[in-house]
DNA sequence: CTCACTTTGTGCATGGGTTCACAAACGTCT
DNA sequence: AGACGTTTGTGAACCCATGCACAAAGTGAG
């Protein structure tokens, strides 16, 4: 009970997908000079339960003080420990055409952990052009680039046609984490994470609920409306 | 007896957020001139178990047939159904730096019930500017646009500082389906559904299982590991 | 020191989601 | 028609996630 060698213990996925949001609110408030907060403020400016919070948080150790709260500094550097933030990774951006740009030239990459250090585009027109100081190269490149400052993650932004041979190159190089923003479904082998995020899927998710209220309001039918 | 048009009983969550990749490979099969797919196939082909397919699918009624599957054409119609795709969606995006640009000018949109009626952004230099045929214009427009042709989902993709004023505003005008790109929490009455999408969070969760598989192929030494 | 008060960390119950396994339903072949 | 192989739809078991409620652990006042 002394030392925890045991942080390590698995931590569940729900979990995970929470800490970053976690982290993101206690960041802005260690900005806004706030220096302790209670599991219930945090709580609510995230917008879950605070048994929640206090549940997640409990699976990173033990690093409030009771009748106290947490220190806001303390907190977010555990989280970041947690996430793996406090070393950096590098990032390599596939298809720079409207989203790889938005992506390349988002903010939120450098604050945290993240580093670009290739842009890959098979457009001819686009090779060599810079952004945020990378320059764009013929996805061939990859395996030398690899060598000099090697790949962690990769992103995906090109059409979906071209995706499954994308994250082929990648993998091939060594790249066992791929973030997906073309809707296509990738085959990867063991070990390899891919996640997906879809504009689309989160639309028709949207429409879905969005239809489902109209029908409640709408015309008739309430039985079938359980009103939740 | 048979035709049962009411089964909107209660899909769960977690299926209706699998029911657009059920879609997407319906319409590629189709595309494809398949005719017919078993769960198994289907399954196969998204990335499940076949017994979560059929589950899945049992929830907005029984289109298969045993011994045989499920007619491709007739599947694809029964899930945009549920999914309220056979009505359009009248979609607003605000702000269009970076990222709006390349959602206003991502396919995705058109193909699948979903239908650009307004492009949003304060800054005088967008403002008269088209994209995909559609005019930027000040926020301050959205009422007046409204009664034109009232938008049902907004989507945010200005930065995180203007995202809960601009989603006040949606939310004024009466749209109760946001789709949030900037990285903060929004507060929402009651009957208003927030969906947010966000990167940074993404690669985090990548970050963190890939500091679990180099630390468990990168063997012992905890310590260090710890302690760091 | 003791008491009163606050807030954490967690055992436990509850509910949803996933997977297994199988009977029911269909087409086909003899 | 009846037997046979195939595939769906689903009951049931398991597993994970959420939320409640409370004891443990801290602070501070008297
Ligand atoms: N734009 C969006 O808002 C958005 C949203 C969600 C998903 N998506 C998806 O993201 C992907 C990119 O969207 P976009 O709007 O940027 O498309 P885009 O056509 O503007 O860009 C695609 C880029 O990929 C490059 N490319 C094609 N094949 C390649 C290959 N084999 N190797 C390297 N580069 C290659 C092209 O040269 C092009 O520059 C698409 O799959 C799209 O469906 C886009
Ligand atoms: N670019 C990305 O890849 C990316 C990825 C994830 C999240 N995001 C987030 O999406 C948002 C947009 O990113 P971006 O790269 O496009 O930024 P950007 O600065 O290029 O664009 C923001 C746009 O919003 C407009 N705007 C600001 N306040 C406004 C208001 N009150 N009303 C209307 N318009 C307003 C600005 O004029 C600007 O054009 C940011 O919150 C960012 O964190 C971006």
């Amino acid at each position: 009970m002394s030392a925890d060698p045991n942080l390590r213990r698995e931590i569940p996925d729900a979990t995970v997908a929470r800490l970053p949001e976690y982290l993101r609110t206690l960041s802005r408030l260690a900005e806004d000079g706030v220096l302790s907060v209670s599991s219930e403020e945090l709580a609510a400016a995230v917008g879950v339960r605070s048994a929640q919070l206090r549940k997640d948080l409990s699976h990173l150790g033990s690093y409030g003080v009771r009748g106290v709260g947490y220190e806001v500094e303390t907190l977010a550097l555990e989280i970041s420990r947690a996430l793996g933030l406090t070393e950096d990774w590098p990032v390599a951006i596939v298809g720079m055409g409207n989203l790889g740009h938005a992506l390349a030239s988002y903010s939120g990459f450098v604050t945290k952990g993240f580093r670009i250090v290739g842009l890959f585009d098979d457009d001819p027109a686009l090779a060599g052009q810079h952004v945020v100081g990378v320059p764009i190269r013929p996805l061939a490149d990859l395996p030398a680039c690899q060598v000099a400052d090697p790949v962690s993650i990769g992103v995906i932004a090109t059409p979906a046609r071209a995706a499954q041979a994308v994250c082929d190159s990648l993998v091939a190089v060594g790249v066992t984490s791929i973030l997906n923003f073309a809707p296509a479904v990738l085959t990867v082998p063991e070990g390899v994470d891919v996640r997906r995020v879809d504009l689309s899927t989160e639309l028709q998710i949207l429409a879905f609920h969005a239809q489902r209220k109209s029908l409640a309001a709408g015309d008739g039918d309430l039985r079938s409306v359980v009103s939740q």
